[in-house]
Parts: structure tokens; sequence; C-alpha cells
DNA sequence: TATTGTTATACTCTATAACTATA
DNA sequence: TATAGTTATAGAGTATAACAATA
């Protein structure tokens, strides 16, 4: 009687019945990222040596240049003594450069360096292309629709 | 020219430009998963002392009344090592309870208790009362809608 | 040989507070 | 007073290997 469950019933993994937790966007969204960081992580994470959060600084740097470390962490909802680390790690292997500010001398303004943009660039290029194949069996209507929906969900964090 | 950009090309927080990232599935869950977390933790985890993973396996264990460690840890992607120290803790809150097997000695069986029952039921109605609320500039359908690609997206995972 | 579960241990990442400098 | 950034430190969570018991 509970052994013939559709699989739509199942967890994705170890097939467990789930139903109690199928409305719970909160427990989809947990899945759906086990599958999007396995995919981050062997397509460019492991051959780039970056971390998911530290990609994506790089392209918010790149495409930001002069923002300043308190907007990243704001972006990324990373503690101040979080990001300072991580902009650490990025500085010290060349990706990125500070740069202090001549109007207001507490901040500092974040720039890529050249090598950090062609780090950026493979990685895009390496995610992309692994999020196409993965997701194939999602139609571009789909995946468009879906995307779309995410971000109106993200749009309600408090800024 | 780049100040004036319409808040869909922005970071929900920060406000910085992330056009690079738009199409990245793995960085809208990302984005998302923030405020979903940040909605559990808010409206079940801090009243209730539950992780997300520990609310997870209560709901999986209660609707899998004699599953094991093991497919608990496949559905969640999380260790041995790792779920044995989650279980531990709820079972010194009395929350689950472990029984040996008697046809395979090596695995037990995991059930809730009703003291973990009441817990995993007072947490679920939180949860979706506040993305009910959180979430109300989804519509029903793009809310089903949502749901439905996630759960299609997660299927993706290695069993 | 493979699997279940546990222990031990080191490592990564996060959270908090305290501090400096500046606005 | 508030903000940007850093340092120090403790704690939470994870990953790995090694192990015992069983299949």
């Amino acid at each position: 009687m509970t052994e013939r469950r559709t699989s739509k019933e199942l967890t994705p993994a170890g097939r467990l019945a789930e139903a109690g937790l199928h409305e719970i966007i909160g427990y989809q969204i947990a899945q759906a990222s086990i599958v999007t960081l396995t995919v981050f992580q062997r397509a460019a994470g492991a051959a780039l040596e970056l971390r998911p959060v530290e990609y994506t600084m790089l392209v918010l740097v790149n495409e930001n240049p002069g923002g300043t470390a308190a907007r990243l962490a704001r972006a990324l909802a990373v503690s101040a003594p979080n990001i300072t680390m991580w902009l650490d790690k990025l500085q010290r292997r060349g990706l990125v450069r500070r740069e202090a500010s001549e109007t207001d001398r507490r901040t500092q303004h974040l720039y890529i360096t050249d090598k950090g943009r062609k780090v950026a660039e493979e990685a895009t290029r390496r995610v992309v292309e692994a999020e196409r194949h993965v997701f194939s069996h999602l139609s571009m209507g789909e995946r468009a629709i879906l995307l779309e929906l995410l971000r109106k969900l993200a749009l309600k964090r408090a800024d």
C-alpha cells in the first residue's frame, strides 16, 4: 500500500515519502541546490579551485568595478569579517585588487584583475555548459520560467 | 549609462549588476535559498530550535517509519558520520527513536516519537504559513509551477 | 567484499565581539 | 553616532579515514 508510490511522491534520492514537504518551497529549493552545487563543483569549482561564493564574488566584482566590500557582502548575505577573508583569498591569488578610496577613506574599491577575469569567464563558460547539459530535460521555456520565478522569489530579501 | 538599471538587472540585495549570472540556475537557486533559509529560521527554526536539516529529518522519519539512517543520509545528501550526529541530537531531545533491526543486525530502524511528531507538525504549520505570507507576491499558479520545476530539477540527483 | 553505523580528528566556514579609522 | 573594514576567537558543520559488526 505504501510501497507502490509514484516517483513524484518520493525524495529525489533515497526514495523516501515526502508528501508533507511537497508544498514547502524551502525544502524544494534545498533539494535543488544539492544538484546545482554538485554541478558547479564538478564543472568549475574543482578545476578552477573556486568555491561558489568565490565565483559569485568574481563575477560581481567584474560587473561592478569600483564597488565596495560592504555592498558585496550584502549581495551575498555574507558577514563583514567573512567578506574580508574571502577577499583576502582572492587577492592573494591575484584575482581581485583593493584600492583605497580618495573620497571616503574608510572604504576601498574592488577591481578584478586580468587573471581574475579570465578565471571568471572560464568558470561561467563551464557552468553554463554543464547546466545546459544536466538540465536538458527542462525545455528552454521551462528554464526561462524557472529563472524568472526564482528571481521573483529572491526579490523578497531585506536590503 | 550603467547607473540607471532596472531592478531586474541588479542583485536582490546590494544593488550590484549581475547580468553575467542571470541565466545561471545555480546562482538564482543560491539567492532564493538565502530567502527561504531566513524564512525558515524566523518562522520555525528559532522558536523550535530546529536546523533546516533537523526539520527535514523529522518529517521524513515521520513519513517513513522504520526507514534506515543510510536512506535518510542519501535523501539529504548528508555523510554517514553526519547523520549519526544529527540523529544523536534528535534522540537526546526525545524527538526520534532508534530500534535495532531483527532481520539485518547492522541496520537500525528510525521512528518519530509523539513529541517529535508534534514538533514536526508545528514546524510545518509555521513554515507553510510564513511562506504563504512572504511569497504572496507569487500567484498560486506561479507557486505551483515553481514547485513543479524545482522538483524536476532535483530529479537529476544521482541516487 | 560490500554495507551499516560509529568514533576520532582535522578542516572549513560562520558568528560574535572588539577594535581602528573615518564620516 | 553610524559606517567600512579588520582582527581575534569560539563554535557550528563537514569531510575523511579508520574501525567493528554484519551481510
